[in-house]
DNA sequence: TACTACTGTGGGAGCGCTCCCAGCCGTGAT
DNA sequence: ATCACGGCTGGGAGCGCTCCCACAGTAGTA
């Protein structure tokens, strides 16, 4: 009974700081130096140190640290339930793979923090605080989310995922949405087409007005004229838009649709009005997620670097965390066009 | 200067529940017991105590928490990083989405821990005892993983995602592969089809052998013969599947692939051999994922209720967590034929 | 009335670490 | 030989909580 409880206790109960030094012959604090890596310790000690630790199989117990060093080691990601099940599909698990990867020499853990409604956003300030994490990476902010600058308050280290205006005051990490843009749209005008039309995302998202800008900026060059229709991100929207679009202009060649979700939608509605892809009308989406590799034809696409955004994101915030003066930079990263048989 | 600093020691250092005590009159153990809901507690104290806590803005340290009672009320998601990529799209978020909605009303909180290699593989457990969180969840694992049993021996709660074979000894959470199968296959079966091939996946895996044997239950139900050609959940796998069931049996008219990834490399192939889906080959899929969709036709396929997974394996660490006595149980969801236009 | 048995409460001890101060020792300058 | 001054080192204090023991007060029992 003893025996096993004893046994448990040893067990469950791992080593700890001072038996550690017992085990190396030395002091308390001198073992904590020498896990932290202080230079101020000499060679041998170190090396003892180290063979207790590793005959003891010691690791710090993050708890203890956490409290007497008041940091946590911890960053929170937090991705806003309702949208992340209508992401262009890679892309969470890329931004979390980016993240982890930075991570992944750190020390730092990440928490993952789902947030539903607005009344849980409320309280996630005030969480996150409790909580006390070492920094916040916020994915998928909007305009008037009060969130970012509540932290800041707060004195936690922030960084976001895309820029909400041309001058964002807060670390963000954006893809270059007008480049992405511009490019797409010139190669449809290399490949012949004159009747260029778009199928914006909302434009209240920053993101999307940079896309729209591209698509205009690529047609000023080629002095062709603009035909855009406003939708939402949604497969319904781009087929909504797309029907506007052919109504309006039943001779254009081209469309540029700002998301691969939106370009599902408007290839449905061109081939239902029997059109053929690419060689009627040639269509370009935005993101290259899954459905523009599985699409039929093949979607030619803008490709965000999803996953060095999250690496960027991570980097930026360790960095914020470390740092003594605040630097807030804006970190914009280029994309690239996938080309494939729809363009 | 000092003002200045008091500001900052202020905001950054939170009530204690020494402050919340002192505010309410009364002793420090008392708060605590109010905090963590022990009946023990008169009823007019409770409520001085609750004022105090509401005026303070107090939330407890967890760290602290952490330290004093030996748990951490986190647990972790543990993620083989190199398969994170390969998953049917959605997998991973609707996984994350299930697991953060059964930890929502709870003080838990969600550790995403991305392994990569073996090596990071082996220190995992190490990591995961040393950071002392409650429970583990583990995703898509192999049947020669050491690492549950590892976690098991440690005395740590794991519940995993998917049975390694039919007698699982560890908690655990599957969908209903048999029968997901059997309905597929029967429903081609009860749309005419009489030559009906499958496209299994790895057939270590013990999910891919339960569909196959759905298929042949099928079969066996409606008296046909058997036709099945090996893959490995690939796209490509799928492709040299179907090219070899084809010159095997051309008179093939429907194919149940094991996952939509592999039903779309099949559809290609029977694309170029000029087989029109669904009239010529009706085609199904398993994974219900963005891309059967999106496939041109739309694919049917199997659902798997993910999300719920993620909950059911959530709710099933909890009480594990929670358990005095350690109960194993395995639960198995049921899966849904989502039938569209390809079959 | 005296004893027992609660319920409610206060506060000491201690979780395992970091921070920091004081002390030890050897070195070089005086 | 003496003193000052470093580099290393040991260990006290304390982070904010939980656990638990002791004790006051009240009620029930003989």
């Amino acid at each position: 009974m003893t025996a096993a409880r004893t046994a448990r206790a040893r067990s469950a109960g791992r080593p700890t700081l001072e038996e550690v030094a017992a085990r190396a012959g030395v002091g308390r604090g001198t073992v904590s130096r020498v896990i932290n890596g202080s230079p101020r310790v000499s060679e041998e000690t170190r090396a003892a140190v180290e063979a207790a630790v590793a005959e003891l199989g010691y690791v710090p117990n993050r708890a203890a640290r956490a409290l007497a060093a008041n940091r946590t080691d911890a960053i929170a990601l937090v991705v806003p339930e309702p949208e992340a099940r209508f992401f262009a599909e890679p892309y969470f698990s890329d931004i979390v793979r980016g993240v982890g990867a930075a991570l992944a020499d750190t020390e730092m853990q990440l928490l993952l923090t789902l947030v539903g409604g607005d009344r849980e956003r409320r309280r996630l300030a005030q969480y996150l605080a409790s909580h006390r994490v070492d920094g916040v990476l916020l994915v998928s902010v909007h305009a008037d989310d009060p969130l970012p600058e509540l932290l800041e308050q707060l004195g936690i280290p922030v960084v976001i995922s895309g820029r909400r205006s041309e001058d964002e005051p807060l670390a963000s990490v954006d893809s270059d949405n007008f480049e992405g843009a511009r490019a797409a749209v010139a190669h449809l005008v290399a490949g012949g087409r004159r009747t260029i039309a778009t199928i914006t995302g909302p434009l209240d998202v920053y993101g999307a007005r940079r896309r729209l800008d591209g698509y205009r900026a690529a047609l000023a060059d080629a002095g062709l004229a603009e035909l855009a229709a406003h939708a939402d991100f949604t497969e319904e929207g781009g087929r909504r838009a797309m029907a506007e679009l052919l109504a309006r202009a039943p001779g254009l060649d081209a469309v540029f649709a700002a998301s691969d979700v939106m370009a599902s939608g408007a290839r449905q509605v061109l081939r239902d009005h029997g059109r053929r892809i690419p060689e009627d009308t040639a269509l370009i989406g935005f993101d290259d997620s899954s459905i523009a590799r599985h699409m039929d034809p093949p979607l030619t696409s803008v490709r965000q670097p999803i996953e060095e955004m999250g690496r960027a994101m991570a980097e930026l915030l360790l960095a914020e965390i470390s740092a003594t003066e605040p630097a807030r930079p804006s970190l914009v990263l280029p994309t690239e066009l996938v080309v494939r048989a729809s363009s």
